[in-house]
RNA sequence: GCCCCCAUCGUCUAGCGGCCCAGGAUAUCGCCCUUUCAAGGCGGAGGCACGGGUUCGAAUCCCGUUGGGGGCACCA
């Protein structure tokens, strides 16, 4: 039996069950946010919920992490972790009882039964049928153990795992985002419920507790799509009524490969460490996989969750585009106000071991908004206004010789004679000095900025100037090169 | 090997039988602007994987091939 549709009119609970890894995937974040998506826009609930069944890295500070992260981009759970709810715990460690107590009703009800083989055994047995063209799945050995066995093996001291016993039947898994998956009943083989330990798998836990926490919907990767047919199974067996299910495409790296660590970027902190709006990540995340019409590309949070539809939902892997999302980031960089921009660029100046002078950034705000993509980028253009530590690179270093030493010692005398120490004033007298020097602008000026901000590249000459300060602007032209 | 999913510019996508000799965004190239770099403006190049059907008509429907991804664990 295939499941049927939830009843109309209740109202939708979804959820995000990520396993605390100690960062949070971007391939998660995408899926909480369209699990956040769904919610909001149906005026449903959003729940957390923590998949922490026996990991070692399931340390407290691994889930702060991760919810830290959903915090940083504006998902906030109605149920799950600190904020508690009516179908808690929310972390699957602390729910342990629920998965033993089902798992003994199935030994009872004879949905499941104990599996005396060892993982030495099953490894042999899965290389030998794969070797033999067959299928690597459990072979059923311990589904029918007669009371002899099962005492035989018991004596022998042997490990007892569960299993769940299949039902010799096809399932198809009727799916929002695709349509109906056929899977034959040959290819569902009897896999572990609880593992030796006492511990549940990731099927048993689940699908348990999408049922105990009346979930509507789950939503999830696209990897988890040959799991459901064994999860609706669970469910029938615990007589409820299944979730409706919609498998998201996965997100992949530019070679088209899980994207993975190998691909530099994979986790949220990453990307806000590195400078990026939560905002900009959103926005493209939402993008990854989904889209609304022809030409829409930016959505504010509301407009998303006003238009998020799962049935415009992508069903191809989307390959992750850093470019892509650098120039969305730009975009809202150059939105974003003056105020928060200077705070955000004073962090990530600090975090480069500098000192900065939250003024001279806010002044200084204007001249990189255009400029960078992310405030990481901002941070380095704004540095030599921070440091007299100004080496210039070889570039710049170029620029310098070309023009020579006296060049420079020319420029700082003319600028030494500027009464009022403005942009405006520094161009007038600038402006005269290349006219002098019988140089193009562009020739001119290029030896003055590498000096004065030890790059080729920098904010507006004038401005950077004037912020810079009278004395250590002189001081950089006269020991430069010298 | 077997099972499942998928297939439009490099990338993300629009397209759900005629509006498409395929639209947008990004990336890329050129021009303009310009004190560098950006931003911005204008323009260019670039795609329906292949083969069969169905149809008056196919990017759109069906089948196959190829390709990509996922799964087949006492991981989640």
């Amino acid at each position: 039996m295939a499941e049927a549709p939830r009843p109309l009119g209740e109202s939708v609970r979804c959820r995000i069950a990520p396993a605390p890894t100690g960062y949070l995937h971007v391939g998660n974040a995408r899926a909480a946010l369209y699990n956040w998506l769904f919610a909001r826009h149906s005026g449903g609930t959003f729940v957390l919920r923590i998949e922490d069944t026996d990991r070692v890295r399931s340390t407290d500070e691994a889930i702060g992490i991760v919810m830290g992260s959903l915090r940083w981009l504006g998902l906030d759970w109605d149920e799950g972790p600190e904020v508690g709810g009516p179908y808690g715990p929310y972390r699957q460690t602390e729910r342990l009882h629920r998965y033993t107590e089902v798992t003994d009703r199935f030994l009872a009800g004879g949905s499941a039964y104990a599996c005396y083989c060892t993982p030495g055994e099953l490894e042999e047995r899965r290389r030998l049928a794969r070797a033999r063209g067959e299928p690597p799945g459990y072979d059923g050995r311990c589904r029918n153990l007669s009371e002899a066995e099962r005492a035989a093996f018991e004596a022998e001291g042997r490990q007892r795992a569960v299993r769940f016993a299949m039902p010799e039947e096809d399932v198809t898994v009727h799916d929002l985002i695709r349509g109906e998956a056929h899977f034959r009943a040959n290819d569902l083989r009897d896999f572990v419920i609880l593992r030796s330990d006492g511990t549940p798998t990731y099927l048993l836990a689940a699908a348990v507790d999408d049922v105990q926490m009346h979930m509507t919907h789950v939503i999830r990767g696209e990897d988890l799509l040959p799991s459901t047919p064994r999860q609706l199974k669970i469910i029938e067996a615990l007589g409820a009524e299944p979730p409706a299910y919609a498998h998201l495409p996965l997100v992949v790296g530019a070679d088209r490969q899980p994207l993975s660590k190998r691909h530099g970027s994979v986790a949220v902190e990453w990307f806000k460490e590195r400078g990026f709006l939560p905002e900009a990540l959103v926005n493209y995340l939402a993008l990854l996989g989904w889209s609304y019409d022809e030409t829409t590309t930016f959505f504010s949070r509301d407009e998303l969750v006003d238009r998020f539809d799962l049935s415009r939902v992508s069903h191809n892997p989307a390959a992750f585009d850093m470019q892509k999302l650098e120039w969305m980031n730009g975009h809202y960089i150059r939105e974003a106000t003056d105020t928060r921009l200077t705070e955000v660029v004073t962090e990530a100046l600090r975090g480069g071991a500098l000192v900065p002078d939250p003024s001279v950034v806010a002044a200084a705000i204007p001249l990189v908004r255009e400029r960078m993509s992310t405030i990481e980028e901002g941070g380095r253009l704004l540095r030599f206004l921070f440091t007299d530590d100004v080496v210039p690179d070889e570039k710049a270093a170029n620029a310098i010789s070309k023009a020579g030493v006296g060049f420079l010692r020319e420029a700082a005398s003319r600028l030494e004679a500027v009464e009022d120490w403005t942009a405006e004033e520094i161009k007038r007298v600038l402006i005269l000095f290349q006219e002098d020097s019988h140089m193009s602008r562009r020739d001119a000026f290029a030896p003055i900025r590498a000096a004065v901000t030890g790059s080729t590249v920098s904010p507006p000459l004038y401005e950077s100037i004037e912020l810079l300060g009278r004395d250590r602007t002189l001081a950089r032209l006269r020991s430069t090169g010298a």
